[in-house]
RNA sequence: GCUCCGAUAGUGUAGCAGGCCAAUCAUUCUGGCCUUUCAAGCCAGUGACCCGGGUUCAAAUCCCGGUCGGAGCACCA
């Protein structure tokens, strides 16, 4: 074959080629491309994938890239005003710096121009149906009395409407497309509709009281500026049709579309460390963390405690309503638990509002003070990401791996996670940290000091001065008995005399004991060390860390045996750390 | 009720102008090596084309029917 036509193998090899980051793009001349959030709330976790994506197009294509603040509801979707800033904020950390800046509310004169346009051209009009009335004869295929009622009137109502002399609900300005279409959702939808809260935005305030809604604000800006390619969410994929005849009745091109499926989150933030005594179900259901621990039966729990596992947690469910646990590659139906191996669950319902937050659910969680607030660890805004210490290649990583499907997913973490974790693990320090600290006097070594590597492969030193105590852990401390030889970490090795205060005695420097008796190393902290608070979305962790932590603020380190953490503050009453994962 | 989308391992993806596919990559999980962290690294392993028909020499890929999931039919975005 290589003989008879090499070209042939050469083109084989171009075929198998995968393809590596996102879909090509059809583009004809500049690309520009626009992400479009309202601001009332911050970027979660959802809107990052917008931020991302689109600008890693127009970067791929040099293009532009356009941040859009849908902000036309004054009321429903109020807008948030810090929200505007944290947007452009977080764009820029996350490295989607936007060419260009709009706000919908401030280009309202734009919009009224195109309605009347429209309304001449008798492609919309105003129409004084009752919303319930209306959606009768829209279900009907039947034409409102205000449909054909003339250019004239529509734009005598009109002004009417832009003058504020309908109250709200009165009157609506409609686009018309075709009553009989045979699908509902394009009959002649609503353009503008009357609100007469103010905008939160001092800059418009009381100016309007005829607002557009999204199909209408949405399809003329995105005519303006020039947008070439959209993409969106697959609950708008109606939009096109709708949007598409203010396109046609104006001569326009409509620009590309892409969609993407619905994202909901699957995976704990949460550890499975923790040592529930019963199976409970704890929060974090409103807001779409689940968080469910179950009991498993006798002989899997002793085969668990036998190999010092801990807890099976649950950690999600799936499309088909199985359970999905951390430790574990499978997932299982619930009866199936529920039955046959003693588990214990929650109801479906309970679970079916699991991986559904919305802004307005997370306002309100905050305002009630289930959270601190939008930067919250257990929140899933990009402000909270950050906090903890996920860097935003990570995040651009994990979104452009997700592509363009159209599929509906379940987010894991745990890929976002892995990401972080190859970015941060080589440069972050280590230190120990002792959460629920228990004492333990040492006899037999009145002082010493400890010599521990700051990164196990970068090298570095941290020394630490111990006198005849140290801290040790809860969870270890409650696994010893006297008579057991183990070896503190980085320091020297040591014999259990007692359990209750908890006493040892100091038997050697040597790494034998390690290598050839496979004792266990254990971690610690002097007893004058610094308190740490570690914020988690999985609850609080109080302890106490080396000193060196002292220096770490803003950085992210491991707390050896715990996982990685980012040091958010260092004050009089000790550091706060903030959990970034495993 | 009407309309529109989707379906590949636990999760996310590649492949989908039919043969390179006993199906890619990542992550998870399991086992081993290494290691003064239960981290990282290295090696190995488990694990998937929703179902049923059809077209074809050949189907994950095309067609039809079903099932399941999601969305829209707002004076929300």
């Amino acid at each position: 074959m290589n003989r008879i036509a090499p070209e042939l193998i050469s083109e084989l090899k171009v075929k198998k080629e995968p393809d590596k980051g996102l879909p090509e793009l059809d583009i004809n001349g500049k690309l520009v491309m626009r992400f479009a959030p309202n601001p009332n709330g911050p970027a979660t976790l959802g809107s990052s994938r917008g931020m991302v994506v689109n600008s890693e197009y127009t970067k791929k294509y040099n293009g532009k890239f356009i941040i859009r603040f849908d902000d036309t509801d004054p009321v429903t979707k109020r807008p948030m005003l810090e929200a505007y800033d944290w947007y452009i904020e977080d764009c820029e950390w996350l490295g989607a710096k936007p060419d260009e800046v709009v706000i919908a509310s401030d280009r309202m004169e734009k919009y009224y121009e195109i309605a009347r346009e429209l309304i001449e051209k008798h492609a919309a009009y105003v129409c004084f149906c009752t919303q319930g009335a209306f959606k009768e004869l829209k279900d009907a295929k039947k034409a409102c009395p205000h449909r054909e009622q003339g250019a004239a009137k529509n734009l005598m109502f009109w002004d009417k409407m832009l003058a504020g002399d309908f109250n709200e609900q009165e009157a609506v300005l409609r686009i018309k497309t075709d009553i009989a279409h045979k699908d509902p959702a394009i009959r002649d939808w609503g353009a503008f509709r009357i609100i007469k809260t103010p905008h939160p935005r001092k800059e418009v305030g009381d100016k309007y009281c005829v607002w557009p809604l999204l199909d209408f604000e949405g399809a003329v800006e995105d005519h303006l500026l020039g947008v070439t390619h959209i993409i969106r969410g697959k609950d708008l994929m109606d939009s096109e049709s709708r949007q598409k005849y203010i396109y046609n009745y104006l001569g326009w091109t409509y620009p590309k579309t892409l969609h993407w499926g619905r994202v909901k989150l699957d995976a704990g933030l949460l550890d499975d460390n923790d040592e529930k005594e019963n199976f409970k179900v704890i929060d974090g259901l409103k807001y779409g963390v689940p968080k469910l621990y179950v009991r498993p039966d006798k002989e899997t729990l002793s085969t668990y405690e036998k190999e010092g596992r801990g807890y099976p947690v649950a950690v999600g469910y799936t499309k088909k309503g199985n359970i999905r646990f951390k430790k574990a590659s499978q997932e299982y139906p619930m009866e199936e638990l529920d039955s046959k191996n003693g588990y214990i669950m929650v109801s479906k319902k309970l679970i079916e509002n699991i991986g559904k937050f919305s802004t307005s659910g997370l306002k309100k969680a905050i305002a009630d003070g289930t959270y601190s607030g939008w930067d919250d660890p257990c929140v899933p805004t990009l402000r909270a990401l950050k906090r903890r210490g996920i860097l935003p290649e990570a995040l651009r990583k994990f979104m452009i791996d997700l592509g363009l499907s159209e599929t509906d997913i379940s987010l894991s973490l745990d890929t976002l996670y892995a990401e972080n974790r190859k970015i941060i693990d080589p440069i972050a320090n280590r230190y120990f940290f002792v959460w629920e600290p228990v004492v333990m006097t040492i006899e037999g070594k009145e002082n010493a000091v400890a010599r521990a590597p700051v990164h196990p492969m970068r090298g570095g030193v941290r020394e630490i001065p111990v006198g005849n105590t140290v801290l040790v852990c809860r969870n270890d401390a409650d696994k010893l008995s006297t008579g057991d030889k183990l070896r503190l970490k980085d320091l020297y090795n040591i014999e259990i005399t007692g359990t209750s205060p908890l006493t040892a005695k100091f038997i050697g420097t040597g790494m034998e004991l390690v290598k050839k008796e496979k004792a266990r190393i254990i971690h610690w902290a002097p007893p004058d060390g610094v308190k740490v608070r570690v914020l988690s979305p999985d609850g609080e962790y109080e302890g106490v860390g080396e000193h060196g932590i002292l220096g770490e603020q803003g950085k992210v380190v491991q707390f050896e045996r715990f996982g990685f953490v980012r040091i958010d503050s260092v004050g009089e009453d000790g550091i706060v750390a903030y959990f970034t994962h495993k």
